[in-house]
DNA sequence: CGTCTGCTTGAATCGCACC
DNA sequence: GGGTGCGATTCAAGCAGAC
């Protein structure tokens, strides 16, 4: 029966399984958001439908009472569960798990929080859901995992020993001679409970068109945390089946529940040949497609402008226009000559199509021309700290 | 008694107060740690309902409803309530404001999110906390606040305009000849609801010594999002004063209530010379782009100086000197004309004996006398964002 | 006043063109 | 021909406008 995905009711069909026997619950329950979803996939050929109605709250709190009960008593005294929660049902699933599970193993509440697309809404754009996290018992599997410092962090606290001087405050260890002495190797900073892993791009090949699909990424950050290789994994609302792929990838045991004949049908299907996609964000981090130096945005206080970040040519773009046409700003780099920084922006100009752009001039020397304060539509001005150093010298 | 810290029970002080006059009510309301303790006594073996929600915390819930239905009247029809929750109390809070406010009034789950120093604790690092945002009616005052495109978006998305072609795809549009179309204006992302505020550092001034004192940024955006200046911002639990002091640093009246002396002692105190720390981490990161904060010394990022306090006169003085004389420098007010600004300094070169000073103009319109760069060893700098907006208007 | 359809939109990968 | 810069493309939320 392991490693497979069984079609039902998981209230039914979860009965059938043996007690303590599950390290691992993961579940993305039907919301309470009194609306049939219906979705179709890529190619239009399929539809999934399921419902989310309910006549009042208390239905259904009791429908999932029901099954959390049973999930509780198949879970391992080591296992946990996760619960993935839309902002709707929040406080409802919140008050069942409490009373099955007990609020003192309640262990987390995870915010995966991701960019979007927008809209035009009045209001906060949502980019974030919550998944409860709650283990049996004190006695929980739990394997710490460890993220890079932030960038803030002092390098010094990573990589120096440290200890105490004689009135028994922290520094910084030296030895006899007064050289800095470095300490054990520090694995990084505990996993925290906000996560921020990208939200499943329109164009990942992981797709497969079925509604609130969930990235492999973060199934996978979970089975990690609460299970080793060999445990099993339960999802009884599994849906696409994401849970079970993330399982097999990471070598753990897996069972699926779904009462969609065709969300069973497309697990199965995906478990043949799983397709995850790396997210190059997360492998290179945000830092990676930063070109400009927020410090040189900070010359532009006052101004109002978008940042550029993935082109050589430009820093940001003014919000104003210039007769209809985008007005360009590049600060220029330092040691870089003003002839450089120009002919990069005037490619940018004509790609772009702008009529009128700006270049911040940040070093001191010009072009060896004398004054040149404007060449084919661009502007040259001088930052404030050029300005007053001419004004001193001359 | 606007603009004052009241000392008592919210819920007497509050029926004191007119109806439909305030904006804003934002509270972080104590929560009764020993009642939650008594809830770990429950034997589950108790019959669900919809009720068990509150339980055995029902006092609590008496509580806090009994004092939002008086907050809900005293609000204007536009305007909102931001209930910050501590995470054992969150699904109670909720189900207070979706009876007094309504389910449909709700807006948003904030989550503020921050970087924390690591503990030992099996399990992940609690590093964020939950705001709810009710409005009053759909009517709510709402402010759009922008911030910068995420690094992987690229530039023709925020300059190109788009339409579908026949296949209805999403294509960049073209005019006849084939030339880009620009589209409108763009000011950046809308505000998401998750917010990366740094945690007050524990040696940051601002911090007055009150347990659960929040960061005057994380008010202070709270307070722009949805109220104007000369608005009414009331904080029932006011504790330390934050709500205040952000409400004061922004213009907007206020009107804070504490049961404890001390409280009320501490924040008039606050108020009387608010500190609010900058935090480096938001001034430098990567949201801070299109609201960056509006200190005038910012101005003069890349010039070396010494800020000069309480001096009418200057706001700087320059490391460089001008013949052995100190170079001053002074920041045009907003709204201050020119000349006041020039005789101002005038005066205060005299008394500090300087031969050359700069006069950074803020302002638009200058001195109506035309072109006007030096008077008497003063020279004029426009900043920036003057020099920018006259390049594109000529 | 529901229901349907269309439009705008940003994130992030894909993939082409250019060295 | 391999790397990389950057332009093109895809998808769904949610409002607007139609009916």
């Amino acid at each position: 029966m392991i490693n497979s995905i069984l079609h039902g009711d998981c209230f039914e069909v979860m009965k059938s399984l043996d007690e303590e026997s599950v390290d691992l619950i993961y579940l993305d329950p039907p919301f309470f958001t009194e609306k049939t979803h219906t979705l179709k996939n890529r190619d239009g050929s399929k539809e999934f439908s399921f419902d989310d109605t309910w006549g009042d709250s208390a239905n259904y709190a009791r429908f999932l009472k029901d099954r959390i009960e049973i999930m509780h008593s198949l879970l391992k005294d080591t296992g946990s569960i996760f619960v993935h929660c839309d902002k709707s049902g929040e406080h409802i699933v919140r008050a069942v798990l409490d009373s099955v599970f007990g609020s003192n193993n309640f262990q987390s509440e995870i915010i995966w929080s991701y960019k979007r697309w927008s809209n035009a809404k009045k209001g906060l754009l949502p980019a974030h859901q919550n998944i409860y996290f709650y283990s049996k018992s004190k006695n929980f599997k739990f394997n710490r995992i460890f993220k890079a410092y932030s960038e803030t962090t002092n390098v010094d606290q990573i990589l120096q020993k440290r200890t105490r001087n004689e009135k028994n405050k922290t520094v910084y260890a030296k030895d006899s001679f007064g050289n800095i002495q470095y300490g054990e190797k520090k694995k990084g900073v505990p996993l925290s409970d906000v996560w921020e892993i990208p939200y499943l791009n329109p164009k990942a090949k992981e797709r497969v068109g079925y509604p609130t699909q969930k990235p492999i990424l973060l199934l996978e950050q979970i089975i990690e945390l609460v299970t080793d290789a060999g445990d099993l994994v339960l999802d009884p609302f599994c849906g696409s089946g994401t849970t079970c792929v993330a399982s097999k990838l990471t070598n753990r045991n897996y069972l699926g529940i779904d009462q969609s004949e065709s969300a069973v049908e497309l697990s199965r299907e995906r478990l043949k040949k799983p397709i995850k996609t790396e997210s190059n964000l997360l492998k290179k981090g945000r830092k990676s497609y930063l070109n400009v130096d927020s410090n040189a945005l900070n010359l532009l206080q006052g101004v109002e402008f978008n940042p550029v970040q993935r082109n050589k040519g430009i820093d940001a773009i003014l919000v104003e226009q210039f007769e209809g046409t985008p007005v360009l700003v590049r600060i220029q780099k330092p040691n870089e000559p003003l002839a450089d920084a120009i002919s990069l922006l005037k490619k940018a100009m004509e790609t772009k199509g702008s009529k009128k752009s700006i270049l911040i001039q940040t070093e001191k020397e010009g072009l060896g021309l004398g004054l040149i304060d404007s060449i084919d539509g661009i502007e040259i001005i001088e930052t404030l700290s050029i300005q007053i150093d001419k004004k001193l010298t001359t």
